[in-house]
DNA sequence: GACCAGGCACATC
DNA sequence: GATGTGCATGGT
């Protein structure tokens, strides 16, 4: 008995439906939410958010221009309010600077080439730096997050010490590189996650568990 | 009150 | 190269 990465996606999606992912309505917010959702709920980023937007400092040279302390008390729900100031700062900096916070030049740049930009501004790594590639660009890369990871390694698919290249590697090279597929299957994965694959418990009544044929057993 | 959340950089061995 | 630690608010 075999089934494919695909099939659990069908699997999933028939499940839960579309997820409608990122929830951010502008690709600057959805890279905004990317830097502040890391190890956070994401509950608590949409009020930072909220408090940028009330500001009207959505937007690249407005956040670039404002200094850290005063980003971070704007930004504070999202928890490490100092630590992802400096982050978003960062980040702002860079698009200012290489794209004149022109988001559609900086996405129109080659995928890996961008990526590596990306990696390079501190503070932004592989999870995140994807999210907004897929998410705000539109390119096809497949995000890994710790659901993802937690979910195949439960699984049997990957092993526990998998990295997050050996993760997105299984992913792409057994799908189709699709932008739509990419992007609904990973915020299918959190959804999962979310309600069923937490730290604790561990895996109470995980919906694959129904879905897989024998072997689709989540043991962890 | 403990534990957790859609990571990442940095220190130390 | 592997392993450990700080960062911080808000929900369960």
């Amino acid at each position: 008995m075999s089934y494919s990465l695909l099939n659990v996606y069908d699997w999933l999606l028939e499940a839960y439906g579309r997820q409608g992912w990122w929830p951010g309505d502008s690709p600057l917010e959805i890279m905004v939410g990317a830097v502040l959702v890391q190890n956070t709920a994401w509950k608590n980023v949409e009020k930072a958010i909220a408090h940028l937007a009330d500001a009207a400092l959505l937007d690249p040279h407005a956040l670039n221009a404002l200094d850290a302390e005063e980003l971070a008390e704007l930004i504070r729900p999202a928890g490490y309010y100092r630590l992802k100031a400096k982050r978003l700062g960062n980040l702002m900096r860079y698009v200012v600077e290489a794209y004149d916070g022109d988001l559609d030049a900086m996405f129109a740049v080659d995928l890996e080439t961008l990526r590596e930009e990306l990696l390079a501004v501190n503070g932004i790594g592989p999870e995140t730096a994807d999210s907004i590639l897929l998410y705000a660009g539109g390119l096809p890369t497949f995000v890994v997050d710790t659901y993802t990871h937690r979910i195949l390694a439960r699984h049997g698919w990957i092993d526990f010490e998998a990295g997050y290249y050996e993760i997105k590697d299984h992913f792409e090279s057994a799908l189709a590189e699709d932008v739509a597929l990419y992007n609904e299957f990973h915020a299918l994965l959190v959804r999962v996650g979310h309600h069923h694959c937490r730290k604790t418990p561990k895996c109470e009544g995980c919906p694959l568990e129904e879905m897989l044929p024998e072997g689709g057993r989540c043991d962890a």
